[in-house]
DNA sequence: AACGGGCTTCTTGTATGCAAGTATCCAAGA
DNA sequence: TCTTGGATACTTGCATACAAGAAGCCCGTT
C-alpha cells in the first residue's frame, strides 16, 4: 500500500474509529484508493497505526454506504462505480434535498439568505483561483446549509452518506471547463427561488442542478473505464 | 435482564453480528427493551451467547439509527423517543417513499398491481383476525413493494433504517380501534392512484397516509410518558 | 505435458485481555 | 447530620490471539 493514506495522523483527539472512517472515506471518494482495489484489515491497521478493531468498525460503516464490499474469508474491496448504485444515490439525494429545499423556501429568513449568498461569492472566488478542492467543499457547504434550513439536519447527513458513489463522480468531474460557472449560476437560481419563498421553483431548480452531475458520467467513464462495474451485455 | 430477548436462538446460519442486530432492533422497536434502559455489552454477550465483538458491531449500527446512545466509559442506553427524532424520521420517510411512489405510478404493470391488491386483501384478513403483528408485517410489505416498484430498492432499505423511532410508535399504536380499517382504506387509495398511473395523486395519497402515524403520537405519549424525551419547558 | 490433491498463506469472524474513565458506595471527619 | 475523600465495581475503547474458510501454488501422479 502506497503512502496514499494520511498515515500517522493519529494521536489526535476523537475516537480512532471515526478517524479511520474519515481517512478511508476520503481516500475512496478521491479515488486515492482506486475502485476495485483490495483492502486488507491488517495492512490498514499497520498503516494507520491502530489495531484491526477500529478498522473493522470503520469498514462496516463504509460497507453500508456501498463504498466497500466485504466478502467473508476472502477480502475487502473498494467497490467499483456501478450504474445502479449511482442511480440509487441520485434518487436518494434528489428525494431528500428537494424535500429539504422546499422547507428552506418556506422558512428562510433574511440572514439565512445572506449566508447563502456569501457562500456563492466564495465559490466565485474559488473558481477564479481555480481551486477545485475549495470549490468542492463550498459546494457541499451550500447544499448543507440549504438542508439545515429545512429544520431537518438529518436530510444532509443522510444524503451525504447515501451519495458515496456520486461524490466519486463529482470529485472527478470538477475540473471540466465551464462546468464551475454553470454550477454557480444554478446555485444562484436555487437561492433566488428560496429567497422568493417559492417551494416549487426551488425544488425544480435544485432537481435540475442535481442532475448536472450525471451529465458528466459518460466522460468520466470514458476516462476511467476500470473504475466502473462491467456493463451488462444486453 | 429478563428473558425478553430471543436468547439462545444462535447457532443458526449467518453472521452473529447480523443476528444480534436483528434481535436487538426488534426488541427495541417492540419496546421489549424499554426506552431509557441501559444496555451492557457484557450482559448482552452473555445473554445471546456470543462475545462482545459482534455485540459492539450491532450496537454501532443501532447507534447510527439513533436507537441506542453510546456514551464512552459510561454506558449504552436505549434512546427515548424524541420529538426531533420522530420529526426527522417522518421527513425522511415522506421524502423517500413519496418519491418512490411517483416512480411506481409511472412504472407499475398489471401483475404488479395484482400483487399489491393481494397484500391489501391479506391485510383485511389480518384485521378480521385481529392479528396485529401480522398486520404490521403486511403494512411493511406493501410499502416495501411500492418502493421496489420505483426501481430503487434502496428507497425502502434507507427508509426502513431511518424510521426506527417511527416504528416504535407504529408498533405501539396499532391496536387502536378503527385505526386498521382506516389504514386499509388509505392503502387502497394509494394503490388506486398507482393503478391510474397518476404520480401526483399517488404522492399526495401516500403523504396523507404516512402522516396518519403522527396522529397517534399524543395518545402514545400519554400512555407511556416515560418512553419520551423530557419536553422542553418553554 | 496435463491434471489432481494437499499444503501454505492469505482473508475475515470471533473471543478474550488490557487500559482508561466514571458513578457509586462507604467510611471518616467536621 | 452533612460533607468529603477514597476504594471499588462497573462501563466502553482498543489491542491481541485464536478459529474457520478460501485461493493459489507446488509437487506428485497419470
Amino acid at each position: 500500500m502506497e503512502a496514499l493514506l494520511p498515515a500517522a495522523t493519529r494521536s489526535r483527539r476523537g475516537p480512532a474509529r471515526a478517524q479511520v472512517y474519515d481517512a478511508l472515506r476520503d481516500a475512496i471518494v478521491s479515488a486515492a484508493l482506486a475502485p476495485g482495489r483490495q483492502l486488507s484489515e491488517n495492512e490498514l491497521a499497520a498503516l494507520l497505526g491502530v489495531s484491526r478493531t477500529p478498522i473493522r468498525e470503520a469498514l462496516q460503516r463504509l460497507r453500508e454506504e456501498r463504498l466497500v464490499e466485504i466478502v467473508p474469508q476472502l477480502g475487502t474491496f473498494v467497490t467499483r462505480i456501478s450504474e445502479g448504485a449511482v442511480s440509487d444515490a441520485q434518487f436518494v439525494r434528489e428525494a431528500l434535498e428537494c424535500a429539504a429545499v422546499r422547507g428552506a423556501a418556506l422558512r428562510a429568513r433574511d440572514h439565512d439568505l445572506t449566508a447563502l449568498e456569501a457562500i456563492i461569492r466564495r465559490q466565485e472566488a474559488a473558481r477564479e483561483a481555480a481551486d477545485y478542492d475549495r470549490f468542492y467543499v463550498l459546494d457541499d457547504e451550500l447544499h448543507h446549509a440549504l438542508c439545515d434550513l429545512s429544520g431537518h439536519e438529518i436530510a444532509w447527513s443522510l444524503s451525504q452518506r447515501a451519495k458515496g458513489h456520486l461524490n466519486r463522480i463529482r470529485r472527478l468531474s470538477l475540473p471540466a471547463p465551464g462546468y464551475l460557472m454553470e454550477m454557480i449560476a444554478e446555485h444562484r437560481t436555487v437561492v433566488s427561488a428560496v429567497a422568493d419563498h417559492d417551494p416549487d421553483a426551488a425544488e425544480e431548480a435544485l432537481r435540475h442542478h442535481l442532475r448536472m452531475v450525471l451529465s458528466t458520467l459518460p466522460a468520466i467513464r470514458a476516462q476511467h473505464p476500470d473504475y466502473f462495474e462491467a456493463e451488462e451485455i444486453a
